[in-house]
DNA sequence: TTGTTGACTCTGA
DNA sequence: CTCAGAGCCAACA
């Protein structure tokens, strides 16, 4: 609890984001005020990210609890089955219920 | 060094 | 309710 400091926001969103418990979501506004970044900064944090790493950025959505159509590919969708397995529901227009699954940090 | 881009958010109509 | 435009921060060439 002392050395923290040449780490970038990356490093600290990556963080936040392993501390979110699964059948939960966090929107990328909130992670950013954590950073002290903006949605943006957040978002593009996560779309550096490798294929395989220990961040359950499946956990991450925007402010509207709907899943950023990233790429073209399936991720997004992988990203819905994902959540669905952790526990997490999706509404008629494949929104998720905030006021149910909103994660908050500490 | 500057300029461009990006998985966003907000406000107005 | 939905659609569109502008703003913000950080990394890369």
């Amino acid at each position: 609890m002392t050395e923290e400091k040449t780490e970038s926001p990356y490093q600290r969103i990556y963080t936040l984001v392993k501390q979110i418990p699964p059948g939960y979501v966090c929107s990328y506004g909130c992670l950013g005020q954590k950073v002290g970044c903006t949605a943006r900064t957040v978002g593009f944090a996560l779309s550096a990210l490798p294929a395989r790493n220990d961040v359950p950025w499946q956990r991450i959505v925007n402010s509207k609890g709907m899943i950023s159509p990233r790429a073209d590919g399936g991720s997004n969708l992988l990203q819905r089955d994902l959540l669905e397995i952790e526990g997490v529901c999706f509404d008629g227009t494949n929104r998720i219920d905030l006021n149910a699954h909103g994660w908050s940090f500490p």
